[in-house]
DNA sequence: TTATGTGTGAAAATGAATTTCAAAAGCAAG
DNA sequence: CTTGCTTTTGAAATTCATTTTCACACATAA
């Protein structure tokens, strides 16, 4: 999956003409070994730790590069940094948010996506991903 | 329902110890007769054109107010600016948001809806609230 | 290898949001 | 109403994430 996602980058970069460089290799290989929501700053520091060269407007530039060749995804939090998470092919960003412990289920609805599409075609609107947090308790935290 | 509004913000203050002052009025008032996702920017101008004293970090400080007492909720959108937006009873948050041109187009579903409780109900799950948003291209970014 | 244009790092600039602080205003008690 | 105490405010300064600038380094194709 790694190895899918580095050829994924270097093919987007061969269609915009983009240069390979040791910069956007390494910062690819960071990213793709972290989890979660990193923010740019983080990523920049645990990038400068090993490879101290790399300067942070460069790691900004490429995580914006990463997110046109379809890899990640901006990711807003309520803490002032932008954040980026992975986007996993075939993926759906659907979510039972508990407010009580913070866990996360997920779960997958076919016939959600399909009112979503007719919604779309209603507006005009042309689909490119979405969204849905269901926010609230968990079994554990009701009882 | 804006005469109640301002009723749940009267009480919140006198809950909270506030004062009740000029400048929050104005700008209760003014945030009460917006629609859609106002930037704290946009509010500010629209203030300063009729009310040319009030400052900036009293908009910002008081829509914050705003969110503690319940009447709006902070949205973030990707152009780099903190919006808010009011919070209906019985409302829903279900946006396609343009990523052409940030614009936002609310819809209601009922379905959806009844899908969200089975779906909870399934897991266990006691909804409080969600968000859902379709991300996408509007009908005149796709022309 | 060389020519050409892209990519990079460091520093400066930007811009939203917050903080500071002295002055103004609300509020309760007398 | 006046006094005294506290909160609120506006303007300016500050902070901090992000973007831009620009000279230099590097990738790529001929």
């Amino acid at each position: 999956m790694i190895i899918e996602k580095k050829k994924a980058f270097n093919s987007f970069s061969a269609k915009k003409g983009l240069r390979s460089t040791r910069q956007r290799d390494i910062i690819l290989d960071f990213f793709l070994s972290t989890h979660q929501h990193i923010s740019v700053e983080e990523l920049y520091l645990k990038i400068k730790a090993i490879h101290p060269g790399i300067g942070n407007a460069t790691v900004y530039r490429t995580l914006k590069l990463f997110v046109e060749a379809g890899l990640a995804r901006e990711v807003l939090l309520h803490d002032g940094q932008t954040r980026y998470e992975h986007i996993m092919a075939g993926e759906h960003h659907d979510h039972l948010v508990c407010t009580g412990c913070n866990s996360i289920i997920e779960f997958e609805n076919e016939t959600i996506e399909q009112l979503q599409n007719e919604i779309a075609a209603r507006h005009g609107f042309m689909i490119q991903s979405h969204k849905m947090e269901i926010y609230g308790l968990c079994a554990s935290c009701r009882s």
